[in-house]
DNA sequence: GTGAAAGCGCTAACAG
DNA sequence: CTGTTAGCGCTTTCAC
């Protein structure tokens, strides 16, 4: 059996709006008495409020979503717990939606949320996106995009890491250690992250007075079977290269794994640096030299501006650019 | 501006009742001409229909909570996706929800999801908690749980994967490549998956005519470090062991790591078997050998399992659990 | 300090 | 075929 305010009120002899009052602890104006009362009755039969119609009066629902490409790809996880912590802390409950980078699926799940009457929306907007059209409508509920910016006009934060400065260390960092021949192996340049990467590495060449030579980037997707094809393809067309920048640690397994299936040691006869630092990149063999991004803290970040939003403090700081980590371990030589 | 269903009633000049049928494909009683005369001012206006308020009254939040230990372990990502997906396609949204193992953490969210009215609930109960004493009311909402059943009266679907076959099958793998000692790093074995793969290694054992060493078995939690110190342990306990079968890929990947630090050769000196098959798992050196569990596919199972409940289509079989599958690679001698 | 009553946006009989 | 109306369970003035 459901009971409702009604049969609580009814239980204890009140009314139905002071056992609102006691349970939501707008307490102050309720005897002692009275308020233990209530809760008695609440606590003997497990009342359970309807926090659906509490939202119907309210128009809070207390409810996130969080909408990310793919919750498999191990990218995803740390900055979705991130996320989910600092949500849960504050009382809200988070919506996971998968798009898989699918525009139209990003839409339907835009709509669906603003129909369920979410609070806010964090999103990692799908990167194959032609970079012009958001196709994002600017709704009523507040937005803050994380990992990937888009137009400004429909988001009301942002955090990122910090891209171009990461690629930046890591390519001069290749350099440093005698390494003169770079291969980039980068992800879908019309997302944001990637090229802001790719940005980093040219900058790094050109304050290293080298060339960039256009065939020495690649570009494909994030993911291992594109590090694995991207090296082969390096490879059959001849490309000079000592070394390969991966666009993510994905990537950097990929070409680990086809460069020793052709018969090479990393890091003695190439060098593999890669990007995100996931949680096995520190296992794998040899041990990859990487660009840590702050995931779990990017979520954790997009959550607290976002909470702060929807509960008017509006925050001091609604941009954030998290710095990355050069991780130094055995895949460069 | 946000308009609700008496906007649009007014706007097109019919009663609300009129837009609500169109809206929800109640049609079949619905002019083509009023139908197109209100689609009109839906869409001219970008009406996005309440969900709550309908909730209110249909009492169905085509909603669902998946409550998991941890969306950062990798054998839940996947897990997920499976559940998002089938849920997704029928129109359902999902709750992610962390426990981190913590009872209390577990209760606090089945609560908050009744308050939501969530219509059902997948669970992978925590781990830690003591057999007998599930601490989990049942409540008047479906609850299907996964990977761990608990208590049949609280839950009304279960869907597992064969722990016990596949762990059989893994140790007899290793017993037919003339391995003689084998070491079981196991998990918590107050879980029953845990428990399930103990057995099926001890049945192993006893049907090749081995002695059940209750030394060689060591228990600890499913993660990388327990792996690693579990690993060290045996060794300076000068334990005699030529191969490991671990519980999960994550103990493995530690007991490599363990290994290798010591100067032991995998699978040379000492193989190791897993237990999940996670995607890294083939591109870790040696590519490891382990049992896959249909993670994907379990979540996916439960997902259906459970709409059909909710929607009253009684299903098949409420009961499942799934073939696991060994997949030899190259950690075993 | 407590209660009566209006109303949040929508759906589902039921009438017409 | 379309409209009227009575709630769904709760919060929130505003009286008392």
């Amino acid at each position: 059996m459901k009971y409702t305010i009604k049969d609580i009120a009814k239980l204890a002899g009140v009314s139905t709006a002071t056992v609102s009052k006691v349970i939501n602890q707008k307490d102050q104006e309720i005897t002692e008495a009275t308020r233990n009362k209530v809760m008695a009755v609440v606590k003997r039969y497990h009342y359970v409020p309807n926090r659906i119609a509490s939202s119907m009066v309210t128009k809070k629902t207390h409810t996130i979503g969080l909408i990310i490409p793919d919750i498999s790809n191990p990218f995803f996880p740390e900055l979705a717990r991130g996320v989910e912590d600092y949500a849960n802390r504050l009382g809200f409950t988070v919506f996971l939606c998968n798009t898989d980078n699918d525009v139209q699926k990003e839409r339907a799940y835009m709509e669906k949320l603003q129909e369920k009457m979410v609070d806010g929306i964090i999103l990692t907007a799908s990167d194959n996106r032609k970079r012009v059209t958001p196709s994002l409508q600017k709704t009523s509920i507040p937005i803050v995009t994380v990992d990937r910016g888009v137009d400004a006009d429909i988001s009301d934060g942002n955090v990122e890491s910090n891209n171009f400065i990461g690629a930046y260390e890591a390519v001069s960092y290749l350099f440093s250690k005698g390494l003169k021949h770079v291969l980039h192996l980068s992800g879908p340049l019309h997302s944001k992250p990637s090229n802001e990467r790719l940005e980093g590495y040219k900058k790094a060449l050109v304050d290293h007075y080298r060339h960039v030579n256009q065939d020495m980037i690649m570009d494909g997707s994030y993911t291992l079977d594109w590090g694995y094809s991207g090296t082969l393809k390096a490879m059959s067309n001849r490309l000079k290269f000592d070394s390969i920048f991966c666009g993510n640690d994905l990537i950097a397994f990929g070409a680990i794994q086809a460069l020793k299936t052709k018969g090479l040691s990393v890091p003695n006869d190439i060098s593999v640096i890669g990007f995100d630092d996931i949680e096995l990149a520190k296992i794998i063999d040899p041990p990859l030299t990487t660009v840590k991004q702050p995931n779990y803290q990017m979520g954790f970040e997009s959550s607290r501006i976002l909470i702060d939003i929807i509960q008017q403090k509006t925050p001091d700081i609604t941009e954030i650019t998290l710095d990355t980590q050069l991780i130094i371990r055995h895949s460069v030589k």
